[in-house]
DNA sequence: ATGACCACTGTACCGGCGGTCAAGTCGCGG
DNA sequence: CCGCGACTTGACCGCCGGTACAGTGGTCAT
C-alpha cells in the first residue's frame, strides 16, 4: 500500500483494503470518508456512486497486477532464453514474491467482483471478464512457445493450462485466507510449477 | 436448490442464492423476507441476527458438500480397488457432476466467507477454517494411500497436493463465474486429474 | 488583480437497511 | 383447553447510499 499522493488515491487505497476484507457490499462510504478524513460531498466529487468507485478500484488493481506480471516474466526471460526454463523461473519468482508478503496476499479484486456480480453494472463485469481473458492469452502465448519445443506429455488443452495459472493463484488466495496460513499460496504456485515441469519435460 | 420444507429452510435457500450472487454484505434481510413471504419479525424469530444466518448458511452448505464428496469418492472406491485409479475415477465423476450443472456452479460459500472475513464473528471464521482443514485431511489420506503404492515422480509435499484439490475447485469457480463460461470449472478438474495421473503413474 | 477552475466543505434531506421491542394470532399435540 | 412453536403487526432507532446545491480556499493564466 503505497502512500497516497492525492485524496482520490487515498480513497482508493482505503476502499481497496476494506473491500478485500469485508466485501463490496460490506464496505460503507461513511467508513471510507472518515478514514480518509474527507466529507461525503468530497467523496461524491471524485466518484459519482459506488459503482464508479468499483470501476476505478478494479481498473487500478488490474493495471498494477499486470505491471507486476510483466516485470516478473520479463526478468525471467532475461535470465534464461529457453521458454520453458524461463517460465519456470518466472513462476519461482512469483512464488517468492507471494512468500515475501508479510501478511499474506491481501486478496484479488477479480474474485470479489466475481462473487458479487449482481452488485455491479455490466461495465464492471465486462472489465473483470476481460482481465481474466487477458491473463488467459498472456499465459497461452508462453505455453504455445513451450509446446512448440517440448511436446506435452499428456494430451492437454493449452488454454485450460493457461487458465490453471490464474486459477491456482485465485484458489491459493482463497485457501490462504480461509485457513490463515500465508504459506499456502506460494506453495500452490510452486506445485503448479512442478506440474508445468512434469508436463513439458522430456523424461525427467 | 431443493424445495423448502419449512420457512427456515426457505429463508436459507433464498439467502444462499443471494449471498452467492451479491455477497453477504450486499444481501439485505428485507429482500430475503419479501422473497420468502415472511415478516421481519418472522426472520428474527429464526435467526438472532445476520451472523447467525451466516453460520446456519455455512453449516448447511458444508454438510451438503461433504455428503456429495462422500458419495462420489465412495462410488469411485466401489468401481476400482486401487487407490490411484479410484481417485482418478472420483475426479472424473466430480468433473462430470460440475459439467452437468445447467447454469454452472452457483459458487462456494467458503470463498465468500474468506473474502468477507471482517463481516463475521470468530465462530463463522473458525467454521470456515475447519472446513478447509477437513478437506485437506480428506484428500491427504487418499494421497498417502496412493503414494505408498506409487512413489510420486516429483518431490512434492502431499499436504500441498491435497490443498491443490480444494484450490483447483475454488479457483475454477472464480474463473468460471468471472468469464461466464461454465465449462472452465470441469476443465480445471480434468486438468488436475491429469497432474495427479502424471505425478503418480510409473512411466506413462 | 482578477477571474476561472479545481478540489473540496457544509448542510439539509430522502428512503432503505439492520436490528429491537412488545403484544398478539393461529394451528396442533397432549 | 392449555401450552407451545411459528409466526404477524406495528412502532421505533440509527446507519448507510445517494441527491442537491450553495460556498470556500488555493492555484494559475491573462
Amino acid at each position: 500500500m503505497a502512500k497516497a499522493q492525492s485524496k482520490r488515491e487515498l480513497i482508493l487505497d482505503i476502499a481497496e483494503a476494506s473491500v478485500l476484507s469485508k466485501g463490496f457490499g460490506g464496505t460503507s462510504i461513511d467508513e471510507i470518508i472518515s478514514a480518509a478524513d474527507i466529507t461525503k460531498s468530497g467523496f461524491f466529487y471524485h466518484f459519482r456512486d459506488k459503482n464508479h468507485l468499483a470501476r476505478a478500484l478494479l481498473q487500478r488493481y488490474l493495471d498494477t497486477e499486470n505491471a507486476i506480471l510483466d516485470d516478473i516474466f520479463d526478468r525471467a526471460r532475461d535470465l534464461h532464453g529457453d521458454p520453458l526454463h524461463s517460465f519456470l523461473i518466472g513462476l519461482k519468482l512469483f512464488a517468492e514474491l507471494m512468500e515475501d508478503l508479510p501478511n499474506g496476499h491481501p486478496g484479488c479484486l477479480v474474485a470479489t467482483v466475481a462473487y458479487s456480480e449482481r452488485m455491479f453494472d455490466q461495465e464492471v463485469r465486462d472489465l473483470n471478464r476481460q482481465a481474466i481473458l487477458a491473463w488467459r492469452e498472456r499465459f497461452l502465448g508462453v505455453l504455445k512457445e513451450i509446446a512448440a519445443i517440448y511436446p506435452p506429455r499428456d494430451d492437454v488443452d493449452l488454454m485450460t493450462v493457461a487458465d490453471m495459472i490464474t486459477g491456482t493463484v485465485e484458489g491459493g488466495i482463497v485457501l490462504s485466507r480461509a485457513v490463515g496460513e500465508t504459506a499456502v499460496l506460494p506453495q500452490q504456485i510452486v506445485l503448479l510449477r512442478s506440474y508445468i515441469r512434469l508436463l513439458f519435460s522430456p523424461a525427467l
